[in-house]
DNA sequence: TCCTTTACATGATAATCAGCATATAATATG
DNA sequence: CATATTATATGCTGATTATCATGTAAAGGA
């Protein structure tokens, strides 16, 4: 059946928004075209009209998350509040709980190590432009210094995030939360040495 | 067939050593029991007479992997060298270009946050008793101090890890692992404030 | 009003999955 | 030497996978 204008792009980016949230939730092999599908309301026929495969789907929502959470991370900048308000908000209790809105980063990373390499440099060039805008925001150190922490600061974010989400028990899940917020609120405001 | 004494042990043994490596590798649902086998040697109707599930080897392979890790970790602490060199291997190009025979806690954080809670709970008593152990060899600080310190630690080195094995260009991904040695290393040997 | 276009549905494909039932062959035991 | 045992092989099951070919119905243009 024929829809109205602009249809199809709607039905595209509800693929795109379901996938994304359940890539991150699930994991990008336990989840299914048609299982997909029907939770964008849709059977899983209509797919191929959209995406080519869902390895090209992969990389896309790989794109549109990691250009998102780029952009949030510009506007907290932006406000000028500095990057405490963004490590708490990364080291959370709701971050840790929902994943399927959280950060790419930590969600991804090992499964893009398998990826083709088109995937992979994809990821780089947008891991290392969002370490570039948090190195811009840490006080002291020379840009280099800065840089260096940044990528530091992402790497014990998104680990520890990692642990208190595997973690089963809420308290010390809670302790590793807070063990990497104190850590990382230290890095973030002074260099080591 | 009739195999000598010993032989299904030694079998077994293999299958857990094949499976250990290519969940690293590869990750779990990438892994399927056919394949695994055929890597043990083997055809895949024999597996159900070693393990009653996939999920059952998976659990095995987890427990004795960060049985190894940990039993690794206490021989370095024996020999009285400190945590640096222990530090610089994890975060080597060797560790990173090696993920199947590398840290658990990198490979599988994000996986086991999907498991059955008593898979969890098991991986989360092995992490602490590893934290308990790192934690006793750094220098300064309270006892409390110093197990968070080693929870970020831990959370900082395998973060960096994954970052380092997801970039696909040898320098960048250097400059990752270098970057993450260096606050490793200062994390290690001084608190913060 | 008719006809073309198109967004999606339906149903089929071959491959692969975990799991299981049965067959086989060799060894340990009598 | 005969027999019972058993580790593994063979081959099946039904479910699920990604992908594709064809069908259908409605909107837009004539």
């Amino acid at each position: 059946m024929r829809y109205g204008k602009g249809h199809k792009d709607e039905t595209r980016k509800r693929i795109l928004d379901v996938a994304a949230k359940r890539f991150r939730k699930d994991g990008v092999d336990a989840v299914g075209v048609a299982g997909l599908m029907a939770d964008a309301g849709l059977t899983h026929g209509g797919f191929y009209s959209h995406f080519p495969s869902k390895e090209h789907l992969v990389r896309e929502v790989l794109d549109t998350v990691l250009e998102t959470r780029h952009a949030s991370l510009e506007r907290s900048a932006a406000s000028g509040k500095g990057i405490e308000p963004v490590i708490e908000r990364y080291l959370s209790v709701r971050h840790r709980d929902e994943p399927e809105n959280g950060c790419p980063f930590a969600c991804f990373a090992v499964e893009i190590a398998r990826h083709e390499p088109e995937t992979r440099e994809m990821f780089t060039a947008k891991f290392n432009r969002h370490v570039e805008l948090i190195a811009a925001h840490l006080p002291e150190g020379s840009e280099e210094q800065r840089r260096q922490r940044a990528t530091a600061l992402l790497g014990l974010m998104s680990g520890m995030l990692q642990l208190a989400r595997a973690t089963p028990s809420p308290e010390t899940s809670d302790d590793i939360l807070a063990s990497a917020r104190q850590h990382a609120l230290a890095m973030a405001v002074a260099p080591y040495a």
